[in-house]
Formats: structure tokens, sequence, C-alpha cells
DNA sequence: TGAGGGATGGGACCA
DNA sequence: CCATCCCTCA
């Protein structure tokens, strides 16, 4: 069978198992997404299954396209019926479906982290809480953080007066979500988790109906998400997890490494395969990647392996300045460039976003293109969520969230004392805000009287026009086309207006069957759910810079991994973390493994962090990694300061100008020293004289201490 | 209403 | 250093 040509023993066991729930560990580069879609395409194949049998979820838009796409190409069938998605996607699907039993309006809208926060902060002011002992940011974070635990308003924790507090801000935020009939990201998958535990007649109509239940990147799921696909798996069904413990870096927004642990105990898993050879990465790489990640002590352990040769060595840069290791970088670009390897195929990856400037102004100066993963995407610019809040507008008279959005933009002089008045108007009536507005009398009623009677007169025109038409006319008729061509630098947002326009055209054309009436909403949820990418320039051959974190599932030909300091990466603050350090370094783990040949690793002494410079040690990973497979490109004199390179021009490289001053009896800021008992570090700091005198001194992994200098016992490195 | 000053704080991500 | 927020003032 052509399917299965060419796949490994592992591989092909995985992909031919039984019946039977299976955890497939598989490693970087082992071929994972191939082992999944080619699992579906068999089982669909040999009748094990017909396509609506099937359920695949993943996390990202991108990764469920890419595994529909593989499985058109693999299968002669359409994917239709075949419900593939990401959580979040499969979710609004279901409660579109069933809003009636799931308590929603049937054109509920999905708010993003944006509009929940302004939300937040709305029901905060409502409630009259101090903002000063409730940041909104982190009552948004309490209520998802509960939200993926199950856990409703009344089942929060409230011991105390403050945590009583935070419950009934959430059990508040919930009510208003209700009232407008919105639904934020955690609630799409609360709400379906609780609409299929509640009704047992729906629960088991999906329970018969998916045999086949297939999780991508399962080491990312949250606790929701676990006992969602619990619920969702009958008598008759099986789950086929694919993951990797040691790419587990999301700990911080959720995701559960335990859940590997807990599908095996709740499944009986008998079947744990292990994918580990890796189709990507030279000998030397896959080596210094098992030899860092042995350092982490849990593990479910796994050992990649590659029938390609050892390969080159590593390289590792050490740089005196952030400045000079951004140009060196580019140097080194252009030079392989010059030998031939293509700028997209070069990955250039950092810890935090902080440190693609320096990049991006040495990669400027030399004139080499590149391209910045992150950022703002497409639906989430301003001007977008205007146009899209006049949408929801349309859609929905009770979305105050969107009316209070745009009331007043383009400015019509509807002020905060107009909107108080709505407010208590429309509390006291019950109602939403654009219902509240006739019952408002004086200069603020007819104000806002003029504007509910404009998006009265859009809903009403609405009618019979095609979705790119009605976004049209709704751009003109609310001002905002106007405004931003009044303002001296619209051109980029009334250029994104009009891509708003070919979106919206682009989804319509999309579309396998018209939904007409619903049409809006339905673009309205794709624009929350897929945010979009941000950028163009995708063809052009440009030079790829990313955080760590967004290269997880890339590879590259050659990557650097930059800004291997002590405080960076790992970050200062996974120190107070649980478990924080060895998501570091399985960070550090999913940084290696994306590159094909070569790898750079470089750090530098000193770096511009928030306005001051800091004198870092090198980072602990590169000691993790043997000696053996690494070619120091800098004399590896490891303590002492660097000859300062010479430089076509000075004012590329951010030389400290802390260093010349600030000695103190013979020491100096950026000094590197050896105490007794810390071991080796930088000096950071000095405060008083003589014998009070003290340094400020960072140690690296020992930490960041005050030693009194008639006390330490320092020596010069 | 909006421009501008001053204080503040700063990790990573996707839906 | 930088972006963001809040406040003041014209």
């Amino acid at each position: 069978m052509s399917l299965l040509a060419n796949l490994n023993p592992e591989q092909l066991a995985a992909v031919t198992l039984p019946n039977q729930s299976a955890l497939i560990l598989a490693g970087a580069g082992s071929g994972k997404t191939r082992v999944l879609t080619t699992r579906i395409a068999w089982l669909i194949q040999t009748g094990n299954v017909s396509p609506a049998g099937v359920l695949a979820v993943t996390f990202t838009n991108k990764a469920a396209k890419e595994m529909l796409t593989r499985i058109s190409a693999m299968l002669p069938i359409s994917t239709r019926g075949m419900w593939v998605g990401t959580f979040h996607g499969l979710c609004n699907r279901l409660l579109r479906a069933h809003f009636r039993d799931a308590g929603l309006p049937q054109l509920f809208q999905i708010l993003d982290s944006a509009d929940q926060l302004s939300l937040v902060k709305r029901v905060l002011k409502g409630m009259n809480v101090d903002e000063d002992r409730f940041p909104p940011k982190q009552v948004q974070h309490y209520i998802n953080a509960n939200k993926e635990e199950g856990r409703r308003a009344s089942e929060a924790e409230a011991y105390d007066e403050f945590s009583r507090r935070y419950a009934e801000i959430y059990a508040a935020y919930d009510e208003q979500c209700q009232r407008e009939g919105v639904v934020d990201f955690a609630e799409l998958l609360l709400r379906s988790f609780e609409l299929l535990s509640k009704n047992e007649i729906l629960r088991e109509h999906y329970r018969a109906r998916f045999h086949h239940i297939l999780v991508d990147e399962f080491q990312d799921t949250n606790r929701l998400q676990y006992r969602w696909l619990k619920l969702l798996t009958g008598p008759g069904s099986v789950i086929f997890a694919v993951g990797d413990d040691a790419q587990s870096i999301y700990a911080f927004r959720g995701a559960n490494v335990g859940n590997m642990a807990d599908f095996e105990r709740d499944f009986h898993v008998e079947n744990v395969i292990r994918l580990e050879q890796n189709y990507r990465s030279h000998g030397n790489i896959l080596d210094a990647a098992n030899a860092l990640i042995s350092n982490n002590r849990k593990r479910l352990g796994k050992n990649l392996w590659t029938a390609a040769g050892h390969g080159e060595p590593l390289r590792i840069y050490e740089a005196q300045t952030d400045g000079y290791e951004a140009h060196w970088l580019a140097e080194e670009v252009e030079a392989l460039n010059r030998d031939g390897l293509a700028r997209r195929e070069i990955g250039v990856l950092y810890r935090s976003n902080a440190q693609s400037r320096i990049l991006e102004h040495a990669l400027f100066s030399a004139g080499i293109p590149y391209r910045v993963y992150g950022g703002l995407r497409f639906f989430e610019r301003m001007e977008v969520k205007h146009a899209l809040a006049y949408l929801r507008l349309i859609a929905s008279s009770e979305d105050d969230s969107a009316f209070l959005r745009v009331v007043n933009f383009p400015a019509r002089g509807i002020g905060a004392r107009s909107l108080e008045a709505l407010q208590e108007a429309a509390r006291a009536g019950n109602t939403s805000l654009y219902n509240a507005v006739p019952q408002l009398g004086g200069k603020a009623g007819n104000a806002l009287g003029a504007f509910v009677a404009m998006i009265a007169t859009l809903r009403k025109e609405a009618e019979g026009l095609a979705l790119p038409e009605i976004v049209e006319h709704m751009l003109a008729k609310s001002g905002l086309l106007a405004h931003f061509q009044a303002e001296k630098d619209g051109a980029d947002r009334l250029e994104n207006l009009q891509e708003l326009v070919n979106a919206a055209a682009l989804f319509v054309q999309e579309q396998e069957e018209p939904v007409a009436q619903q049409e809006l909403t339905a673009f309205l949820a794709h624009a929350a759910l897929e945010a979009g990418e941000h950028q163009a320039g995708e063809g052009s051959d440009a030079l790829q810079l990313m955080t760590v974190h967004s290269a997880k599932g890339l590879e590259f030909q050659a990557v650097f991994v930059t800004g291997l300091e002590e405080g960076l990466f790992p970050h200062e603050q996974s120190r107070n973390e649980d478990d924080g350090l060895e998501e570091e370094r399985r960070l550090m783990y999913v940084a290696i493994t994306r590159a094909r040949s070569r790898l750079y690793l470089s750090f530098a002494q000193n770096r511009m962090l928030h306005g001051q410079t800091r004198y870092n040690v090198a980072s602990r990973f590169l000691d993790e990694i043997p000696a053996g497979l690494v070619k120091w490109l800098t004399p590896r004199l490891g303590s002492q300061p660097l000859p300062q390179p010479v430089l076509a021009s000075a004012r590329d490289a951010a030389i400290p100008k802390a260093l010349p001053r600030a000695t103190q009896m013979g020491w100096r800021i950026g000094q590197n020293v050896v105490h007794a008992k810390f071991g080796q570090g930088v000096i950071v700091d000095t405060e008083g004289q003589g014998p009070d005198a003290r340094l400020q001194i960072n140690f690296g992994r020992q930490g960041m201490k005050w030693l009194a200098l008639e006390y330490a016992k320092l020596s010069a490195a």
C-alpha cells in the first residue's frame, strides 16, 4: 500500500495501531505530522472509519490547515464531514450547532483577549472596584485560569475577603458576557464542555459519531482540554495522542504536561510508541540536544538519533556587547548567503522580543532583508477592530462592547457624561446600551439617537447585500474612511480597511455552502478565531527573525540562537517558578532542534536592557553541551574581557558608557571575578566607600549578590 | 477632544 | 531605552 511506503518501523507501528488508545512520543523532527495524517488516511482507506467519524484537533490554525492539506493529498476524498480544527474552532462549531442547549444567542460574538480586557475594565468600573488592588490584567488572568480549570465563579476559591471579591468580579463579568451575548476564548471551551457534560443526548450522539479522536501537540493541552477530550470519548472510541514532553514550553499559559501521564492511566494505554529517528538534523546537533535535555529530571525519556552523519560542530561566538553580537551575525549571514544559502533558510532566534531591535538595526545597516514574526496581526489592528465593532453592532444590538468602542469613533461629540447617563438608563431598564438610547432626552439623546439611527439604517441596507458590500458600505457610512483620509498618517490604515473588504470577499468565496443571513456572524467569528498573518512579504527571500517560542514546529538550514546569557536565557523570572528552569531548558532544546545542518550559539558580555547596561555571564546551557561537539569562534578566554573588535562604523555597536567610570578600589564594573563559594561572576554595580564598600556581582546560576568588599574573598579571574 | 507631559514598568503564545 | 497609561490643560 503506497500510503505506508517509506515509513520507518516505529512510524508504521503507530500508523497501523489496532483500535486502542495510544500515546506517541514523537521527538523533534521525527515525522510527527506525517504519522498523524497518515494514520487518518489509513483508517479511512482501510474502512476502519468514515471521514465523519474522525475528529482531529490541534492548537493553531496553521497546523490544522497543514493537516487538511496533507490528508487531501493522500486521499481522493473530500475532507468535508471530518472535524479537523483547533480546540477553539471545534468548540465554536459545536456551540453554533447547539446554541440553544448551550444557553447562547444564535449570533453570539467571540471576544479576543483585548476585547476581554476592556470588558473586564468596564465591569470593574461598574462595581466601583479599586483597580490598584484588582489590576484588570490580573483579573483577566484569574478568570481565564479558573475557566481553564473548569471552575465557574460559584466554585472559585473564596476563603477571605480578597478572594471573595475576585469571585464576585468573575461572576459579574460572566453575567455581563451573557447579557451582551459574547463569549471569550476560555468560555468557548468551558461552555462546550458543560454542554456535553449536562446534555446526555448530545454527548451520546457525539460519542457515537467520533470513533477516532486524534490530538496533536498533546503536551500543550490544559486541564479543561483534557477533560473535554475525555468527555467526548465513548466506549467505542479511541484517542491517538501525539506529543513530546521535551517540547512542553507553554506551562505559563496553562499547559499541563501531566496530562500525558494521566492519559496513559485513564485510557489504559498499552502502546506508547517512541519516534526517535530524526530526519532533520545532523548528529552533532542532536547529540547536543540530547545532552542538554538530560539535565532535566522530569522526563519521559527519549533519545534522538539520525542516519545522517555527524555534520559540523556547533559554533559558539562570544561578543563583548549585544551590538557586536548583532554585527557579527549580519556578517555571518552575508557570508552564508554568498556561499549560496538562501536567507529564508536561516532562522535567527531569541528569548524575548526586546532583543530583535538591535538585530534589526544591524541587519538594516548591512542591507539584509529580514522578516520579524510576531507582533500585531491583521484583525488586531486598531482600525480593523473599529470596523469589526461596527459590523458587530449591525449583527447585534446587545453588544455593548462594540457599542462603546465606536459610539464616539469617529468623534461625534458623545463624551463620558452622555455615556454615563446612558449606562445608568440601560441598567435601570435592564437592557443594552443601544436599546436604552430612546429613553434619553436632551442634547446627549440627540447625538446618541443619530448614532443609533445610523446603525439601524446600515442594518436595513445590509439586507440583500453580499458580505463584502456590507463591509464597504459600512466603511463609507460610518465615517471611518473619511476619518482616516483626513489623518496625515492614515494611508496604511486605509489600506488595511480596504484589505478587510478583500478578506470578506475571500471568506465568502471559501465557504462551502452559503449561510445567507448568518454570513456576517460567521465572518466575525472567523476574524476572532483566526487573527491572520500580520505581514506581507511571505514569498520574498528574507532572513527569519522570531522568538524561540514561535519557532516551534519550524526548521531551518542554519540557525542562530542569540543572547545565551544567564538572566536572559534562562530568563531571570524563571528562577521563581516551579519547574521554571526545566521549562527554559526545554525551550533551549526546541531552539537547538530547529537546525538542520548549521547551528550558531552566541552571547554577549554586556547588553543594554531596560535602558541600562547589564553584565551577564554565559548561559549555563552552553556548559551543558559537551565540549567535543562545539567549536569556539572566539578565543575561549572565558573570563577575560575580549579585545575590542575593529568595526567599520562604531555607531553600530552599543559600547557601554558605564565601563570607564565607577571603579572601586581596584575593581571595576564589568570585571570578571572569582569568589571562593559562588564561583565565577561579573561585577555589576558598586556602592559606598572605604570599609563600607560593597560590590554587586552577578554569579550567574548562583544569582545576583551584594558583597562587602572587606569580607568577600575575591580574586580577579 | 486631543495633544502633550510625566510616571511607570518591562517574558514567552495561541485561540 | 521604549511603549503605554493617565492626567492636565488649552
